[in-house]
DNA sequence: CTCCCTGCCGAACGGTCGTTAGCATTAAGT
DNA sequence: ACTTAATGCTAACGACCGTTCGGCAGGGAG
């Protein structure tokens, strides 16, 4: 809160007239990392096949990570500091989003574009492994896009064979 | 330190005829951790082709996430409250593990195991995304070894096509 | 011009936490 | 038996931090 004042110009006490406390703050901005995050999900074209909305939606995840770094790293990382119903508006929150991507493999599997045999389960975990690490290691500014389709293609395509074409 | 000295029975202040001081705490443990890592890349067989080095590469990474998870905790998490040259020296030491586990992609592409055009900083990327991520789920006693091939086999076949016949 | 409300200040409170210092106890070494 | 060292306890210090509270300034409404 120390730093939080400095950095606006106020002195430490001031903030109280405009928050309830350093948890409502903490709450608040994962509210706002939860909206980004599903909204983001929501503006990609729904009708696109399967693999190209994963593409999508690895592009969205990543832009969001890169655009709003602070909001992000509270949502991967610093949501545990959330205590009591907060937290577990958090863990529904979180477990929502995980299962909006992970039906995009299943549909991905369903529909015929990916291998019947896919362990969407494990798809997805990798798949929100690489886009959760990322705010370790984006920088403000990145190519994200680029980034993401890198990603897909190393998801999609794997590291032996050459590329399927489209 | 308190609840430290709680859960070995002891008071707070006796912790320090034990320890220097609470860095040096997450100092060692920190390289405790780095020598768990480099170990269990040491342990596997190098006389493997590259493919199957990274296999067992990421058996071994998960083992010893799931067997030490605090000490894993502290090797992803936690360094960042190191201080001064010991923060630098886990910097160095993290470099050079993933220095490691990229050369095995470097090597599976060059000795025409992976795709010529792999893009390996991507690929290791991916990879060490997954193993970085997997503190926040693996349980201790999970099978990791099913857990790293179910991950391997995502990374080397890709999501679309079939397994390539060994 | 006055009243009141809002925004901010300044200071202090209360709690937590890492750390230190001095003392008591015990076991080992010579 | 005397020293030495190790081990842990008690108590307290000092710093940090989130939060509270009384009061002051200033600007808009009446």
């Amino acid at each position: 809160m120390g730093d939080l004042a400095e950095a606006m110009g106020l002195q430490k006490g001031s903030l109280y007239s405009l928050t309830e406390s350093k948890q409502e703050l903490l709450y608040e901005t994962m509210r706002e990392g939860a909206l980004a995050f599903h909204a983001a999900l929501d503006a990609i074209r729904d009708d696109a096949p399967p693999a190209e909305m994963i593409r999508l939606a690895l592009r969205a995840h990543l832009r969001v990570v890169a655009e709003q770094l602070d909001v992000a790293t509270i949502f991967v990382r610093e949501w545990r500091y959330l205590e009591g119903p907060r937290r577990e508006e958090f863990v529904a929150e979180r477990r929502r989003y995980e299962e909006r991507l992970r039906a995009l493999f299943r549909d991905g599997r369903e529909l015929g574009e990916l291998r019947t045999d896919l362990d969407d389960g494990a798809a997805a975990l990798l798949a929100l492994s690489a886009v959760n690490w990322a705010y370790t290691w984006l920088r403000p500014g990145a190519d994200t896009d680029g980034l993401a389709d890198r990603f897909y293609a190393l998801l999609i395509d794997g590291m032996r064979g050459y590329s399927t074409p489209a």
